[in-house]
DNA sequence: TATTGACTCTGACGTTGCGTCATAGCTTAT
DNA sequence: ATAAGCTATGACGCAACGTCAGAGTCAATA
């Protein structure tokens, strides 16, 4: 029989480890001596060997645990569906990994709403998790992306409007109307935009230089901060 | 002032991740109400921006808060070093993607000795962590990798050795011997193999049907068996 | 004005998969 | 018999929050 220390060395895991998955019931030792010592024999080994691999594969320990003692060890199912949350996983990191180039070689100028989501993933582990196939979820998903990256050019071309009326008052008519229509447009498209809302908006597109930069490179210079006086205004009234 | 559910609305942080990165320091709120309500400006958001936009990315908060702290913001560096990180990431899971589809196709038969390992990973974030150059444990790495798997099949040429010998005593001398050697072998080329740990391998090779078919097919129908009675003999010696 | 309802706060515990002590018992060899 | 080496069981720590629980606040309504 094996000691824990000896399992440890063969299959590399720690012995705190082997003390924790018998904890958890996921590898319980065949034997156990008088004094507590934990003994293992080959079939423990070999159940061990099944552990590391789903492990490998990204399951939750628990998981692995009712996969392994559910009667019918035939896991098909359940490597088909970590494979697509893998995918998932994969095609993520590879959207990081460009969108980190963007940011190396522009300074991150670019404003993202359309990244700054893994509700993708989260959502799909939702799913795979209560097993109600992939379609429906996902394809809600993709239509809110598409709809959100479609409205973001209509969102910069509000700016630019406010670019042209940049030398007129903040306080005229004309330019709180817009300021009016940028707070609609916001609650509209991504949510209700209060007047607070509004003012901290407007502060950070000043304070921030990646909006700062964004806003005047659509409106010109000195639009971001015409905005944010035009905000202002609006929402002293 | 945009209140703790203005700015969860706004960004899409949840109230109680807030309440977190103003106790770790991480974005504290630039006003507190009498009564202890926190209140954001602009250029909170703006860092919160900030804030996202490295978490996305994968770095710790503690990472990110020292970078964004830090009086120099030129995150390039820091950005580089995460890239790679990524990269290795992606790297493995993709990897882990196609050995997921092995085991769907040939149900994990293969005896797996190389992909247990994201020493690579680990060691990675280690290198980078401490700034000494992607070159030197990195090149160890692939060195112990290769030398590894090269000796896989001197290993599988082992098994079928015993092959030939299944039809004669386990007992006999030089089945004997050729256990001594798998011993010695296993001893030099992974870990040191005690009886011990030998009569569990010997064990786990007929009940672990992954090893069981691996070493039938080296050897013929009944080697690991075979192997498993030769080492109980060499072991009660 | 009193009371609702919506919002906020601060703890405290739960989660996942272990690592890291601390303290103490067991085993074995010298 | 004592030291060396192994083992055990807690207990706490980490990351990044989620999830109550209990209690205080704020604005608006009856």
């Amino acid at each position: 029989m094996l000691t824990v220390k000896d399992v440890s060395k063969l299959t590399g895991v720690s012995v705190r480890t082997l003390h924790y998955y018998d904890a958890i019931g996921l590898l319980k030792p065949p034997k156990v001596t008088e004094a507590g010592y934990r003994l293992y024999d080959g079939a423990a080994l070999s159940r061990l060997q099944n552990i590391l691999l789903f492990r490998e594969l990204q399951f939750p320990l628990k998981e692995i645990k009712s996969i392994l003692d559910s009667s019918d060890f035939n896991p098909k199912e359940a490597i088909a569906q970590q494979i697509e949350l893998l995918e998932l996983q994969y095609k993520h990191i590879g959207e990081l990994i460009s969108f980190a180039r963007e940011i190396q070689n522009n300074g991150g100028n670019k404003m993202n709403f359309d990244i700054f989501n893994n509700d993708e993933l989260e959502q799909y582990k939702e799913e795979v998790r209560e097993r109600w196939g992939n379609t429906r979820a996902f394809k809600e998903y993709k239509q809110r992306n598409v709809s959100q990256s479609g409205s973001v050019n209509e969102f910069m071309s509000l700016f630019s409007d406010f670019g042209e009326m940049r030398n007129t008052d903040p306080a005229e008519k004309s330019v709180q109307d817009k300021v009016r229509a940028l707070q609609s447009f916001i609650t509209e498209n991504f949510y209700t935009c209060t007047d607070e809302i509004l003012m901290g908006l407007g502060e950070m597109y000043v304070s921030d230089e990646r909006f700062k930069q964004n806003i005047d490179s659509a409106g010109g210079e000195g639009t971001a901060e015409f905005v944010k006086q035009a905000i202002a205004c609006y929402c002293e009234k």
